[in-house]
DNA sequence: AGGCATACTTACATTTTTGTTCGTTACTTA
DNA sequence: TAAGTAACGAACAAAAATGTAAGTATGCCT
């Protein structure tokens, strides 16, 4: 496996591309929870633990632009928009989940309570 | 998943669990090579692309003290080092595997070459 | 008129991760 | 004697990721 660009980035290997799309700190947990139901904007925001405005706006325009997750605005008063996880979002939901339960295996192996 | 602490540290899902042990740039192109022989350090450094000496030996050391790889030094002059990898460190290489499959499968899905 | 609510954006600060350069040990070879 | 080699470690610099604080629009309610 070489070297190869995509979105002006230099990657070395697959992993690294994937990522560089679902990586960091909170586009996992934001799949995750819209992986069974839509979500708006805030009840995200309340949801996941310690996550600021600017880090919950950031993942899900790129997680929207990356075509991950999709979203709806209602013209409301005041505003109601609902994100939704796509086919290819679904996708990641796959690996997350293996991501996860090798997680919990690892924490068990390192005695690491969980209730 | 509430959140929990480990290694001093405060985790918040299994995933991130997970990342904090294997993660980074190059843990896993490391296990990866591990996987199926044992390879010398400085074989490890000219194999993969761009490494430093402080990123490879940093790395070496924390997959060690996690118990991910081993480490068995020949007493020569000059001396050699072997990396193999551990029973913990092949469980890691399945994940590794699996988000491997799923970083060449968005690749396509993106339209990023590969050869 | 003033405050509240939602769904954001922007500027700036701090933290975390990674890169660069240099040094070390102990012996061998030119 | 000087230079080379393997496998590192330490100090410092740069870059990347994340955090903090504040501001925006529209319109309802009091």
């Amino acid at each position: 496996m070489p070297d190869f660009f995509a979105d002006k980035h230099l990657f070395h290997n697959p992993v690294e591309f994937a990522l560089s799309k679902i990586g960091g700190s909170y586009k996992m947990p934001i799949l995750w929870r819209l992986k069974d139901k839509a979500w708006r904007y805030s009840a995200l925001a309340s949801s996941i633990p310690h996550i600021s405005d600017r880090m919950l706006s950031k993942s899900l325009k790129e997680l929207l632009n990356d075509g991950f997750i999709s979203k709806e605005i209602f013209p409301e008063v005041p505003p109601r928009t609902e994100y939704n996880i796509t086919e290819r979002g679904k996708k990641a939901v796959i690996i997350i989940t293996a991501l996860r339960n090798y997680g919990l295996d690892l924490m068990k192996d390192f005695g690491i309570a969980q209730e």
